[in-house]
DNA sequence: CGACAACTTGACGGGCGTCAACCGGAGTGG
DNA sequence: CCACTCCGGTTGACGCCCGTCAAGTTGTCG
């Protein structure tokens, strides 16, 4: 899965987009055709690299075909906000299909390779077939959805709650999708930016994980988390996954 | 305007919605025909009147017709987060179309009246009729764009610049459709609901707005909001108004 | 006039920000 | 193979913004 060359990296590209809105909506054979037969380019860029800036008008939106990237905003005084992160199969800027300039920008957090496909085209396919518009529709629902949890996230815990909360949601995340479990994950993000994700300063993640460190809650060994206790994790959080509206493995 | 018979509200109910709907996307007479031929029922609500509740199963989605309402979540903790405020006009859940169980409540701030319709015919009209669904998906993009800066406004920004940017928010919406601008407004939330809304209690959002009273900013006379200087107050917000990707005027 | 909800104000404390120093591992170049 | 650099993690001291608790005021409705 690691070494691909061009072809693979073709086919698989967009598999994973087209597997994604299987689960979204109820799709027939056609409808997959369609969209894997979509043109597409390809893009490898490195950590840190923006994909889309805010206040821009793209023509084009992307998908992430491997690796991990955010969407963030600043505000005024300077200060980041994160406001989701993704990780391999995400579509990342759907909403810049129907609305016009960008409100936030996109920036990948890990080497990566994304996908980029033509506006124009995307809107064709999404009005010829009425069930792919409505799973990408959903799509933008279920991010709807996770971004009132954030709110909820920053508005209202604490900084232990906040933080498990982010580790929880990131976690369930990848295992709907394969990437492992919360015995054993990939969480590639500096302290830093897990701070700007939960509205604290990277010193007070620091204090904090130190805390659930020490009381055997969870174990960061960069770039690895490992959650000894899950079940405390969530209760720690509040954490009630119903937000995500994932389809029933 | 105000005093309406049976008729007269069953006309307007559909007509706002296939407004709202024109202004998201291009549609034909043919469409407009249909959205206005949509069975729904009325409903008149009191203050405080639960619309949906978080984790049912809703089988109809609402439009609020007249008043004001929001949605919130709860955290484990009690506390309570208001994730947006809604004006006459609004689709209140358009996301329980395609999301099963509710993530989130629903409910009236003022006297309201509420438009109900069933979540299968509004479903098949949005299959038969393409440029419908794109439009209710452009207005559940709007949404997602609005809570991302929620997300930074409770994230990062301090108590004067949250509350001074709810406040530019709420004028701004309500400019748009004609409910008086920022000279003048119906403003009718308590001070605790409005912390809620921006993460903080209702002791400090009272201490915030006398600070602002008194630098001549804003005046709150209940239920009325004057802004006295514009411009000043969306400076101390930090207020861009692009993310709310309203229709040019 | 009494009841109740919302607004107002003061005193006090704590959670988290800020500033600053130090550590530790990975990459780089001599 | 070892210095050097740099980024990210770690820890301590200190202070402020905002939460909490509590009392009092105002306005509205019965």
């Amino acid at each position: 899965v690691k070494r691909l060359n061009v072809h693979d990296k073709t086919q698989s590209a967009l598999q994973s987009v087209a597997r994604k809105l299987q689960l979204l909506a109820d799709l027939e054979p056609a409808d997959i055709a369609e969209v894997m037969a979509l043109p597409f380019r390809l893009q490898s860029v490195g950590s840190g690299h923006l994909l889309v800036r805010e206040g821009t008008r793209p023509t084009e939106c992307c998908f992430l075909v491997e690796g991990y990237a955010c969407r963030h905003k600043v505000a005024r005084s300077g200060k980041r906000q994160i406001v989701s992160f993704h990780i391999a199969g995400d579509i990342l800027d759907l909403q810049h299909l129907l609305l016009e300039t960008a409100d936030h920008n996109v920036q990948t957090i890990t080497l990566a390779t994304v996908a980029w496909v033509d506006k124009q085209h995307m809107l064709e396919l999404s009005r010829n077939r009425p069930m792919i518009a409505e799973a990408l529709w959903k799509d933008s629902l279920v991010d709807g959805s996770v971004f009132r949890e954030w709110v909820l996230n920053v508005g209202q815990r604490d900084a232990k709650a906040r933080i498990a909360h982010m580790l929880c949601e990131f976690a369930s995340r990848c295992e709907a999708v394969g990437l492992g479990g919360p015995e054993r994950l990939l969480l590639p993000f500096t302290q830093e930016q897990i701070g700007d994700a939960v509205g604290l300063t990277n010193v007070h993640v620091n204090r904090t994980i130190a805390v659930m460190r020490r009381a055997g809650l969870i174990e960061v060994q960069r770039p690895y988390l490992r959650v000894h206790d899950w079940s405390a994790l969530q209760k720690m959080a509040g954490f009630d996954p119903t937000y995500l509206h994932q389809a029933a493995a």
